[in-house]
DNA sequence: CTAACCATGTAAATAGTTACATGATTAA
DNA sequence: TTAATCATGTAACTATTTACATGGTTAG
């Protein structure tokens, strides 16, 4: 994972490792962390599969800067490419990085990720509809209050997704 | 993370193993993800302490039934009384437990979360100003669409959180 | 009789955090 | 001159996934 935001960070530019850890936290900061600590080995990983260079700056500043290869875009490419998978929110770093993607991969990637949301949408309003039935049938219905208010964010959440998506797919908004 | 929600999920009764995960999924299992190789390990982990007894059923099926100590009570107590925060969706896990909470602490938490909430939701409008600002002087606005949608997907994303709050601080809807 | 489900577990790999360690530069 | 920021890195630890391994029970 680190890797793939590392080298989307690099496709707009050479900079350390200092600065891309920055801008991570500037641009994917609210629901991605990167900390220094797999970053720095990230970056040795990605220069020993040459899918990043590494050039030392022998000034004051005795700082690094990482280039992403042609080897290392096709790489990320390929992987910005591949189908949204909900786990993680990796979907949203991908997303993030869609301005590289071609338009016809970014709209089928979106709507089938879409049919995912959608899924779970049915899903959650299946066993909500089961068990506000289950709950008719008990006296003390706040016991269990907080447990259905969780079952109620999944829905609130999911629906959110759903609507944000409906709007990027046709690339409405701005 | 794992040894609380199991603890959790026993506070409702003896299980097996196998039925921990199953419950788990079946409620907290889509913001949660179980599997054996961690939940029979952190059994382990638990009977060690003494948070939780291991007794095995003679019968035909060979399976393990888990029961919940006094010290694993008080354990898991403990945990969920202290402060939501907000990383890797903890926070769901224990307001999904929160019918055990006394409802003054509970309300106390809730609106330290909400807080936290707002703040990020001050923060993200703060960014889009400056954002879109910049934007204007651009020629190719469209060049940055993915990377401003996904910022605007954190804005839905914690007005949503902040709306769910605010209905179940004060115990609203079911 | 066989597929789905019940049931438990380990080993290796993966991924990442936290704490530590160091030192230069810049702005107040 | 001192605090903040720039800058890089390692070691130990924590947590978890994935794949493997095994075998019993139940419903159609």
């Amino acid at each position: 994972m680190i890797e793939f935001v590392t080298l989307g960070m690099l496709m707009q530019g050479k900079m350390s490792g200092y600065d891309i850890k920055k801008i991570t936290e500037q641009t994917v900061g609210i629901f991605y962390k990167m900390s220094y600590g797999s970053l720095y080995p990230a970056l040795k990983r990605l220069v020993n599969s040459t899918f990043v260079t590494e050039e030392e700056t022998n000034d004051s500043k005795n700082k690094k800067i990482y280039s992403i290869t042609e080897l290392g875009q096709a790489h990320f490419m390929q992987w910005l490419r591949e189908p949204l998978h909900s786990n993680k929110r990796e979907y949203l770093i991908k997303i993030f990085f869609y301005d590289y993607l071609d338009e016809p991969t970014r709209k089928q990637n979106l709507i089938a990720y879409q049919q995912h949301v959608a899924h779970h949408i049915a899903q959650i309003e299946a066993v909500q509809t089961i068990v506000s039935k289950e709950l008719e049938q008990l006296e003390d219905k706040s016991q269990y209050y907080n447990r259905v208010s969780v079952m109620h964010y999944g829905l609130h959440f999911y629906n959110m997704e759903n609507e944000w998506l409906k709007k990027i797919i046709d690339n409405e908004g701005l």
